[in-house]
DNA sequence: CGAAATAGTAATCGAACGGTGACAGATTGT
DNA sequence: ACAATCTGTCACCGTTCGATTACTATTTCG
């Protein structure tokens, strides 16, 4: 699932807990947190710690996975967009990536 | 790329910035975040707010995802498995969405 | 060498986090 | 009806976050 928001976040963490037959009590026992905070991530608190996040998933065995969208920039469609290779030439250039090479 | 750790997103939200030729500064900007907030991120701050870092991924146009590791039951056609079915049956008489209407 | 840009760090401060414990509402089973 | 269970909410409190504003490396290029 696609998670965009902390709201989907929740939704998801909820959907998966009570699949698993687990209730608030269990589940924020096993993540090592509290049942209010575990209430409040799945209402869709974007205050919530990403350190409490992962080990909640980790717990409900759950795999978060990111991606890049485009590849480096969105090159190809349409117009004859060389310009993006000249600006990333150009930011090369100012200032090189440093940790290149 | 699989996430498990705030240090592992770190690493993955600064390889892409540097692809796409952004400073801290610009992304940070961007994100409506602190340059200082930014560099705590990639070095694996657990304790980022998800809000945050979700505005932060969006910036980089990162995708994220989450996945269940294991089904809890394959509800495959015909497969002879009766007892998920019955321990789904027992968690969904347990307590139903409750919240629906 | 020296200037410019990027990255890391420090101190401060208001705001929000997360934990605890308790309570009310809702739902289910006896 | 009653008890048991689960969930949402509340107040309190110590801790920590994140923004801001500096200052200090480090790197790169003229």
């Amino acid at each position: 699932m696609r998670i965009r928001t902390a709201t989907d976040l929740g939704a998801f963490i909820r959907e998966r807990r009570t699949k698993l037959g687990m209730d608030q009590a269990a589940l924020a026992k096993k993540a090592g947190t509290s049942r209010k905070w575990l209430v409040e991530v799945e209402q869709g608190k974007p205050g919530a710690e990403i350190g409490l996040i992962l080990r909640t998933l980790k717990s409900l065995e759950i795999s978060i996975a990111v991606e890049a969208d485009s590849p480096v920039e969105t090159p190809s469609l349409g117009k004859a967009k060389a310009p993006d290779i000249n600006s990333v030439l150009d930011s090369l250039k100012k200032r090189t990536v440093k940790k290149q090479i």
